[in-house]
DNA sequence: GCGACAG
DNA sequence: ATCTTGTCGC
């Protein structure tokens, strides 16, 4: 899953073998809606990063929540050496590991999982969100906080939104969710619709601009982080 | 050729 | 991603 080459510490702009291996998985993903009706289990996925780190240090967190109370249902965290440099259009080779860990751990299954990036709002269609889905066999759904690729300004009331293009396709949703916050771009991971992905993201807001599930993983992330 | 560039 | 206090506004 990881190309394993010390030296992408140093080539960090193009990476072959690792692109080859996100249209190899990317052609996997499927784009209709495959959960439930009713999301009883929302989970959320962050990393959290040291600055100035020379040990590299990536702290994973990935959470389970009572969708409808937000309780938090199941926490799993890892902390390790990142064997991959963070690089833009490869995140998910430096973050999937760890998550994968934690995915292992958690003692609760959420039926769907918000991912703290893109999904397919990406360079070739493929982002940590789609990634993630494909490894854990979950649907999954891609909020990130900037842009990748693309564009799209959406309203300034919460539940405004506005198509992110790129190249003429529409990628994904550029969504308000809270009044004076920057937006969310919200795009398909894998087995949910983005019809589906943005009514999950909006509802799971709470008057804030992110999810309470990626809050949550957020936090797990630092306190591994901070307790290292 | 010059920027842009999830976390 | 992370470094950081106060401060503006509902």
């Amino acid at each position: 899953m990881v190309p394993d080459v010390p030296h992408y510490w140093l080539h960090p702009r193009d990476i072959p073998e690792a692109r080859a291996a996100q249209a190899e998985m990317a052609a996997r993903l499927v784009a209709e809606d495959d959960l439930p009706p009713r999301i009883a289990r929302l989970g959320g996925a962050d990393v959290s990063n040291t600055r100035f780190d020379p040990a590299k240090m990536v702290h994973a967190a990935l959470v389970a929540l009572d969708a409808s109370a937000d309780a938090v249902l199941a926490t799993a965290t890892e902390s390790r050496r990142a064997d991959f440099p963070y690089v833009p259009g490869y995140l998910a080779f430096r973050e999937v590991p760890p998550l994968l860990a934690c995915w292992s751990r958690l003692a609760v299954r959420p039926e769907v999982i918000l991912v703290d990036g893109h999904g397919v709002a990406h360079p070739r269609g493929f982002g940590v969100a789609c990634h993630l889905g494909l490894v854990f066999g979950v649907p999954t759904i891609g909020v990130a906080k900037s842009l990748l690729v693309g564009e799209g300004e959406p309203g300034p009331e919460p539940g405004d939104t506005v198509p992110l293009m790129w190249k003429g396709a529409r990628i994904g949703t550029a969504l308000r969710t809270r009044r004076g916050a920057r937006p969310v771009y919200v795009s398909t991971g894998h087995r949910v619709s983005l019809e589906t992905a943005v009514a999950i993201v909006l509802g799971a807001t709470r008057g804030r601009r992110l999810p309470t599930a990626i809050r949550a993983a957020h936090d797990a992330a630092n306190v591994a982080r901070l307790r290292t």
